[in-house]
DNA sequence: TTGCCTTTGAAGCGT
DNA sequence: ACGCTTCAAAGGCAA
């Protein structure tokens, strides 16, 4: 039985990898192939969705509702908890999944929506119940192989890796083959990072929280914050229960995954990131701009613009003044909030040649000063920072020239008591901030 | 359909 | 070593 369907396994990997192409495949027109491409054509229309064949559609819905009891559950298809989490189930059946399964067909819901879909899906060669069995010993040799997820079964007959299953019925009709080969992977498709304990933590104590306030409307977002606080106010004997939690989790993970990296997750939510960037490029240049003479002072008030402005050349504040947030905290439009810890606020660590604190605020007084004495920032222009690189982790080599000009400050200026009065008030809060 | 929000902790990466 | 960024869960909401 095992060869016949090993054997069987091999065409499939064959037809999906030039199926079109090969002579010898579009050759073949024996029975075999025509009921298989049957099949085959049933479950494409069963999967590819609700509104094209009625019928299947209020299938889908009947048995949504309630799975077929007659189905028959295979051994090793979905289990109830994975055997790493610590009496959790997780959301995807880390160990029991063949590990050279595609990524498409590891989601358990969809697995479960196949198999509830139709009953002739799990014995069709294509299901993962078939697979199963049919690759059993390949998924054994994988597993205590540690292979990658990425690499296909090794084929007992050849001895030559094989690519990963992806039968023609579920590759994406966009030719989007997630997962292998490049191509956009879905959130539910890679292999998640284990939980830390506050993610334990959150996953055992939401529902509990969410009866508690008795109101379901809550906000999720609303919820965390809540239990933020309460993860705090936990007692430390109680929180070292999820740290033993998640460190077993992530030592079973690495177990399990010896190859995999976080940083293989990293691209899974691009856009996300790509767009919070974005956003953050997007605030800056709005700061930018409220820096100018401009909306600064007014339009009617020309008299106080700066020269380079007055000239309706590059505003020298906007130019000059980016690096800093004093504004900002002045007018109440801070960046990303007051206390916020984003790469747009400075660095309360005096490392890599950067400026102490208390230089950085006696920078912003000489800034202050001159600013509400609408003295041109000739000298104090030189003090401050080259604008930060909105998407770079840690600091450019452009912001040690901010240490190296503070020697321009001119130490015998005077200031005027009040002013400083004022700025001290702001730097205050920027300091509460900061530490 | 997809990203955002919001929390903390772990990990990766750049300096 | 340090700081920044991303992702893990959750589910309502907005675009």
């Amino acid at each position: 039985m095992a060869d016949e369907e090993l054997g069987d396994e091999v065409k499939v990997f064959r037809r999906d990898e030039d199926a079109d192409d090969d002579p010898m495949i579009s050759g073949e027109t024996s029975e075999q192939q025509l009921a298989d491409d049957k099949k085959e054509a049933v479950m494409e229309a069963e999967l590819d969705g609700v509104g094209q064949i009625s019928s299947i559609g209020e299938l889908k819905a009947s048995i949504k509702a309630e799975p077929s009891p007659s189905f028959p559950m295979m051994p090793g298809m979905i289990p109830t908890t994975a055997p790493f989490s610590p009496g959790y189930p997780l959301p995807y059946p880390a160990i029991m999944m063949p590990l050279f399964m595609p990524y498409g067909l590891r989601s358990p819901n969809l697995m479960l929506n196949m198999q509830a879909l139709s009953p002739s899906f799990a014995m069709l060669p294509h299901s993962p119940s078939y697979l199963n069995m049919a690759m059993a010993a390949a998924a054994k040799q994988q597993l205590e192989n540690q292979v990658p997820m990425h690499m296909g079964p090794l084929n007992p007959l050849s001895q030559m890796r094989m690519p990963p299953y992806m039968p023609q019925g579920i590759v994406p009709q966009n030719n989007d083959r997630r997962g292998y080969g490049g191509g956009k992977v879905k959130k539910e498709d890679h292999i998640k990072k284990p939980l830390n304990a506050f993610m334990w933590f959150m996953k055992e104590n939401r529902k509990a929280l969410l009866e508690e306030i008795g109101n379901n409307e809550k906000q999720s977002a609303e919820l965390n914050k809540e239990l933020g606080k309460r993860w705090h106010d936990l007692p430390k004997e109680e929180q070292q229960k999820y740290f033993e939690m998640a460190k077993k989790d992530r030592e079973t993970h690495k177990e399990k995954y010896p190859q995999w990296s976080a940083r293989e997750n990293y691209a899974v939510n691009k856009k996300k990131t790509k767009k919070r960037r974005d956003k953050s490029v997007v605030l800056t240049s709005e700061n930018s701009d409220q820096k100018k003479c401009r909306a600064r002072f007014g339009v009617n008030n020309t008299e106080m613009w700066c020269k380079f402005c007055k000239r309706k050349k590059k505003c020298e504040y906007a130019t000059d003044r980016s690096g800093s947030d004093m504004t900002d905290n002045l007018d109440g439009r801070g960046t990303s909030g007051a206390c916020s810890s984003s790469s747009e606020s400075p660095s309360p660590s005096g490392n890599m040649g950067l400026p102490s604190l208390a230089q950085q605020q006696l920078r912003r007084t000489f800034e202050m000063h001159a600013l509400i004495n609408n003295m041109p920032l000739g000298s104090t222009s030189t003090l401050v920072s080259s604008p930060q690189p909105s998407s770079s982790a840690g600091r450019s080599p452009q912001d040690t020239n901010v240490s190296d000009s503070e020697s321009d400050i001119d130490e015998d200026e005077e200031i005027d008591p009040t002013i400083l009065h004022q700025t001290d008030v702001v730097l205050r809060e920027e300091t509460m901030c900061t530490l």
